[in-house]
DNA sequence: TCGGTTCAGAGTATT
DNA sequence: TCTGAACCGA
């Protein structure tokens, strides 16, 4: 059974499942098997006899991974895994609360708030204490009150070291007041409290530190401080931590990632294995010569190497373009090749480093009639149908949560205004007592005697709600919410309601396969075998309770633009964890990619390196990188050298297809390098290796002949605004003094520059007016 | 309460 | 340049 589970590892995989019960790093490069090792071991130490599935603890990031996980486990184990302990950060620490909710000071239907919900709470806070906006911006309010609980941080901790600080502080205490008082938490709140349970409560700590023998972590670079600390309270005298990461994927430092927890976990925990993947089973040769050659250039690493038994492959291909919209014609372009060649357009994906991005990307895809699909929109628990129909939902199962009162008190328009709200709100506050409670004792001195009969009408609607879903099945208690609530009525008034009764529709669906599902997972006797010690909070909850905390925790699918084999385009972020036969990494500039936010320290730019490193490991088969000589960026159209992650590439792994200029901040405008005559224009496809680019003519001559005039039109254009300076050229100035180019714009009369000056700042200046040397 | 206008800001993102 | 949010007048 074990050698089964074993066979088909290699050396380092199969020594990273079989280690004893001691607390091991393994670092796994990009497409090295990671998932496979986390969910193998898993197996083996059950099939071993080494632990019960409940003595497992797993953890991931996204429930993606965690499904992935569970679906892996349930191939390789006869166990069923839905019981054992296996999710995200999040859902762990949900279900602990569940269980102690008592212990961590919660009610136990308390509902989750999501980030729009979070910034709602926020907004009423300070409306409430009439505290402007100008004063507490509170998308400013609501990253402070995250950030503090991601350090494990209540307002008692924070150290308010100036008024405005000390405005924060204070708020963030009267925030967590008004959650407790609703009884909603907030996602941070989650692990937090969860932290502070375990931290507070000896005996539950202990155990859960005898319960869970294994803990597994997934992408342990992108823990947090908090996370950690989680972590390190679970994991007592006797257990193991098997903690997976590759340091060289760690892109999300900017929302509180902090790689620093992998040495900290070594040393703190005296790990004596250290277990490196670097077999690649996903990318060719010269795919992976590319992104170890990158990543070997930052400093901070832990070091590893990515090889493949695989050939060289194809070599990666390098395009530079005139402008943006040049840029996505040519991957246009490209993508028609590959699919004449026979692979789908699901094969490719298109990577960008920012959203805006996109936007030409798929103009281009449009108008060349090529499906697309763009991740990243509204998923399905976000759009504000739902969020109305959960808000019903929430008012019926926990009367208090005054976000969701207001949220659709007057949703569909039952005629009560902002100022009865507002009234009814004055009236709550001075009671102590919830919007729903202030309705019911409610008679003078509160809002007027129309929309009090209106109000009351609601909490009616509501109490009525409640009664009758109560003797349904929660699918059919939705549906009767969204029907009553009046909101199918108003969405089919409306002219654009039909998506939204359609997604009203596919929530009743959304409620039918969650009831399966769990029923699934709690019901089978196998796992109540499992769950025996467990306290019996978790099977109280209602399935209303149930569904409710599924919907914030898990958002749901990024909508899907497009139909079902359709390019793959999203950020180079959104891309960590997937792998595309094709892969094309666009808008390779300087300031772009590495993003100039990034550039001023240089952990930014060794961030913005393993982004690269993140972007080139998700290809398969081919690589395309690209760079546009100009771009429209907020209206201004920028010159960007190509980017430095560039000139980082080995130049055996690399076919350039234009003409590689020496240096990255020469003009190649002032001399075209292109042929101009139309060469080789019978080639099938340029992109892939082929002739001597020298040969190739520029690229774009290549396109059909009804878009030539256009392309020629474009391209004198462009010529025309050829001028000496460049981003990053150093000019003197007859009063400034000397100076740097960072931004160009215009052409002709109107170009213009912006230029810094050391001790004059940052001008504009005028080329046609500006007398400008160049240095 | 809606619709239009104005204005600022513009990176990456999971739960 | 474009977008989303805030604000004001009908």
């Amino acid at each position: 059974m074990t050698t089964q589970l074993l066979s088909g590892l290699n050396p380092q995989q199969a020594a990273a499942v079989t280690l004893g019960p001691e607390h091991a790093l393994i670092l796994a490069g990009a497409g090295s098997g990671k998932t496979r090792v986390l969910t193998t071991r898993i197996a083996w130490l059950m099939a071993n006899g080494r632990v019960s599935p409940m003595g497992i603890l797993a953890v991931t990031f996204t429930n993606k991974a965690a499904r992935e996980m569970l679906l892996r486990l349930s191939t390789l184990t006869a166990v069923n895994p839905k019981g054992m302990w296996v999710g995200t950060f999040h859902g762990l620490c949900n279900r602990m609360l569940r269980l102690h909710h008592r212990d961590a000071g919660l009610v136990p239907s308390f509902q989750i708030l999501d980030t729009q919900d979070q910034l709602a709470a926020v907004k009423r806070l300070l409306k409430a204490r009439n505290i402007g906006e100008d004063r507490a911006p509170p998308r400013q309010l609501a990253s402070f009150i995250n950030g503090c609980k991601e350090k494990g941080q209540r307002p008692a901790d924070v150290e308010a070291f100036d008024d405005y600080n000390r405005r924060f502080v204070e708020l963030y205490a009267g925030y967590d007041a008004q959650c407790q008082r609703e009884g909603v938490v907030d996602f941070a709140e989650l692990l937090l409290r969860s932290h502070e349970l375990l931290e507070r409560h000896q005996i539950l700590r202990e155990h859960y530190q005898q319960r869970f023998r294994h803990i597994l972590v997934d992408e342990f670079q992108d823990t947090n401080a908090l996370q950690y600390g989680w972590l390190k309270l679970l994991a007592g005298a006797g257990n193991a931590i098997f903690a997976v990461g590759d340091d060289d994927q760690s892109i999300y430092a900017f929302r509180g990632a902090d790689v620093a927890n992998m040495l900290a976990f070594e040393r703190e925990f005296a790990v004596q294995h250290r277990v490196k993947l670097e077999q690649n089973y996903r990318s060719s040769g010269h795919i992976l010569d590319c992104a170890n050659a990158l990543i070997a250039h930052n400093d901070r690493r832990l070091g590893k190497d990515l090889w493949t038994e695989e050939g060289a492959g194809e070599r990666v291909v390098v395009q530079e373009l005139p402008s943006d919209a040049f840029e996505a014609q040519w991957i246009v372009e490209q993508v028609r090749a590959i699919v004449r060649d026979g692979d789908r357009r699901s094969d490719v994906g298109i990577l960008y480093r920012s959203n805006a991005q996109s936007r030409s990307l798929e103009h281009a895809l449009f108008s060349a009639g090529i499906a697309y699909r763009v991740y990243g929109g509204l998923r399905f628990f976000e759009r504000a149908e739902i969020k109305h129909a959960l808000a019903y939902l929430r008012l019926i199962e926990r009367e208090e949560d005054d976000g969701a009162f207001l949220r659709v008190a007057n949703f569909p328009l039952r005629g009560i205004g902002t100022r009865s709200l507002e009234q009814l709100q004055d009236l709550a506050r001075a009671k102590g007592c919830s919007l729903m409670e202030a309705v019911r004792t409610a008679s003078e001195g509160g809002p007027g005697g129309a929309s009090l009969g209106r109000l009351r009408q609601f909490a009616q609607l509501i109490s009525r709600l409640r009664q009758e879903s109560a003797l349904l099945a929660l699918p059919d208690a939705v549906r009767k919410v969204i029907n009553d609530s009046g909101l199918v009525a108003h969405y089919s008034m409306e002219r654009e309601g039909q998506d939204r009764l359609e997604n009203l529709e596919e929530l009743v669906n959304a409620a039918a396969a969650f009831v399966q599902e769990e029923s699934f997972g709690l019901d089978t006797p196998s796992t109540l075998a499992a769950l025996e010690t467990e306290p019996v909070g978790v099977l109280t909850l209602t399935p209303l309770a149930a569904f409710l905390a599924h919907a914030s925790l898990e958002a749901g699918e990024h909508q899907a633009l497009s139909g079902d084999d359709a390019v793959q385009m999203m950020t180079a972020h959104a891309a960590k964890g997937l792998e595309f036969r094709h892969v094309f990494i666009t808008g390779l500039e300087e300031g772009l990619f590495p993003h100039e936010n990034a550039l001023s320290q240089e952990e930014g730019l060794e961030e913005e390196r393993r982004l690269m490193y993140v972007g080139i490991t998700r290809a398969r088969q081919r690589l395309y990188l690209s760079f546009a000589q100009t771009r429209m960026l907020h209206g201004h159209t920028r010159y960007n050298l190509r980017s430095r992650f560039l000139e980082e590439l080995p130049d055996a792994a690399v076919r350039w297809l234009s003409p590689r200029t020496s240096q990255r901040s020469s003009s190649s405008w002032a001399q075209p390098q292109w042929s101009g005559h139309n060469a080789g224009s019978d080639r099938q496809h340029q992109g892939h290796p082929g002739p001597e680019p020298a040969r190739l003519g520029h690229p774009l001559l290549h396109q059909p002949l009804e878009d030539q005039a256009c392309t020629v039109q474009l391209l004198v254009e462009h010529l025309d605004s050829i001028h000496p300076l460049r981003v990053g050229s150093r000019v003197r100035h007859g009063r400034f003094g000397e100076g740097v180019v960072i931004e160009l714009e215009g052409r002709g009369r109107d170009a213009r520059a912006q230029i810094r000056f050391g001790a004059h700042g940052i001008k504009w200046l005028a080329l046609s007016v500006a007398r400008l040397e160049v240095l």
